[in-house]
DNA sequence: TATTTTTGTGCAATCGTTTGTATTTTTGTT
DNA sequence: AACAAAAATACAAACGATTGCACAAAAATA
């Protein structure tokens, strides 16, 4: 019942700990004939590394840390999802942790992989981090940071981020060659960069297209279903508008449903874009145009940067991951 | 740029290793005086322990595996998120690992989480799962053990399952009450147990309404999309049948677009439940009705039972997680 | 004051590996 | 056969914490 050690072997064969060791990593300055017999004993014996000795011992842990706002959102489990494709056949396994969107849950999340002696942290920060200490010290401490989606340029190491100014440019002039001409975009806090770029692209895809960019039809803090909803219902009461792009699939949702309490015909007299295109987003009816993100090639690429980083070259580099417009019925005329 | 070990927070305040390690554990054997002393150096200093040591000393640790078949299932990320709840406050870690469904993958996940000496395991089995060894090697090993939805009954420890008997009772039971007399069930593989106790609970409400069964209206295999959406377009062809209770959302959703491809009018002529709830029912038109399982809840309750099996007292019982009928429009008259 | 108790610390071994430095054994050379 | 070189293995000290036991100092008791 107990757990066989090295040691077990190594009694067994009548040989030291050391040599067990270095035959179990293929060490050539063990004969090849007891490399083979001592790893057929451990196979027979069940032997099982304990990679707790053997990471304190050699000061490297085969496990990585990750944080992300939550796990529940597909954009997030697709990455974590490429993050593994990667990072498991290298041999680490992902400790996962959830921010729920909290600064403070987020701060605790870094000390626990810390205390984990994680071999690196991979994150996207939460809507609320605004202070950067808790990241700035794991850099401090020389374990490697690798940041997704919603990161903080200030931060050394590598970053890769959706092509968000492209995806909005795209997203917003569709509706444009669509015929909209009055298109109100709901995005989130523009502070986080996500949102900052996916106003930049809506707002070059409208000076390019009408000359004049209206900042009044720029609505902040809009991310979520319900309060998508309660806008689209005050503004189209305020305001002369006949599209709107939303910085997300949820609040689009929210105005797709206020549009059908008000009975607004869309498409046609109105037009609308997500961004994210979550699942549910060609199961409406009409179906929801939006952007795509490839969350597993984000996934993929933070990993590999991951790995690189702790084979000593950290690239302190932003990589940008193209997005693609998905066309749907809802921005058609 | 050293990480701060407990040598040197008591070289720094000229006392042994020892005692640093009994102050910060608040160990009575050591004055409060020094206590205090101590623990404001480690602070200062930016101390954090090194599990990994502790651990190995203790010969117990704080990650618990957690293999899930896939992550961006809605359905598991809930559950993952009821885990960490309970888990984290506790002072646990999870690490968590994708089988994608297929047996291999579960393997090697159960071997990688035993060499990262894991305190326990929380599992969900693959659909592939039809041999138990690796499992019983963790039983076997004393570490413990706790299955959740798709369990094996002959693994002792805890189970958690949803009520999948009542849950498809209820699903059909509304179908007939609402009117529709022959109700195909779209099923997975009956061997595991989730789906057979959904082919249970549909045959009790048959059987309780009409009296008999009609075995060749239970489909099995059908759970993806596209399965759905092939089968109800060739048994329409072939059998008379008004209404699909399906054991998965998705396989109701194919069902649904086959629906609206045929143009059966629905509901009305046709009616349509799926199971599990996924955020998109609600949003279909007509609305999917659908059962609700709780996944927090059995998170929850999976955590508390790994907490309480890691403290000496394995239960070796199942637990059945009520579910909920959500009644949309796809069932109606 | 001498002696027992209590309280606070130190010593050293231990958890299971890894790895630099011996040491032994084998092989090859003259 | 003697000896150097190469190959295989052994020894022992780490990694950073924990913990039983020994010991010293302080407090309490006789």
């Amino acid at each position: 019942m107990k757990k066989v050690t090295i040691n077990d072997i190594a009694k067994k064969l009548g040989v030291t700990p050391s040599t067990i060791s270095r035959a179990l990593a293929d060490n050539k300055r063990v004969s090849q004939a007891t490399r083979d017999k001592v790893k057929r004993m451990a196979h027979e014996m069940g032997y099982q590394p304990n990679l707790m000795a053997s990471s304190l011992r050699k000061g490297k842990s085969d496990l990585i840390g990750m944080i992300v706002p939550r796990i529940n959102r597909h954009f997030f489990s697709n990455i974590i999802s490429g993050v593994e494709e990667i990072l498991n056949p290298a041999g680490y396994s992902l400790l996962i942790m959830q921010s729920h969107e909290e600064l403070e849950s987020e701060i605790k999340a870094v000390h626990s992989l810390m205390r984990n002696r994680v071999g690196g942290i991979i994150i996207s920060l939460s809507v609320e981090t605004n202070r950067y200490e808790h990241l700035q010290g794991v850099v401090d401490a020389n374990v490697p940071l690798v940041q997704f989606d919603r990161v903080c340029k200030d931060l050394k190491g590598p970053k890769i981020v959706n092509d968000n100014v492209t995806g909005a440019y795209l997203a917003t002039k569709y509706l444009l060659q669509s015929g909209y001409k009055r298109i109100a975009h709901f995005s989130g806090n523009k502070m986080i960069n996500v949102y900052g770029e996916r106003i930049i692209g809506y707002k070059k895809a409208i000076a390019e297209e009408l000359g004049e960019v209206d900042e009044s039809l720029i609505l902040e803090d809009i991310i979520t279903r319900d309060s998508g909803l309660e806008t689209i219902q005050k503004v189209l009461k305020e305001k002369e508008i006949d599209a709107v792009f939303c910085a997300g699939d949820y609040s689009a949702f929210g105005v797709f449903e206020g549009l059908k309490e008000l009975e607004v015909e869309f498409p046609g007299k109105f037009g609308l874009v997500g961004f994210g295109n979550e699942p549910f987003a060609e199961m409406l009816h009409p179906s929801l145009s939006s952007i795509e993100q490839d969350g597993r090639e984000i996934g993929r690429i933070a990993a590999q940067e991951m790995i690189d980083a702790i084979n000593g070259d950290l690239h302190n580099i932003e990589r940008v991951v193209p997005v693609e417009f998905k066309e749907r019925e809802s921005s058609k005329r």
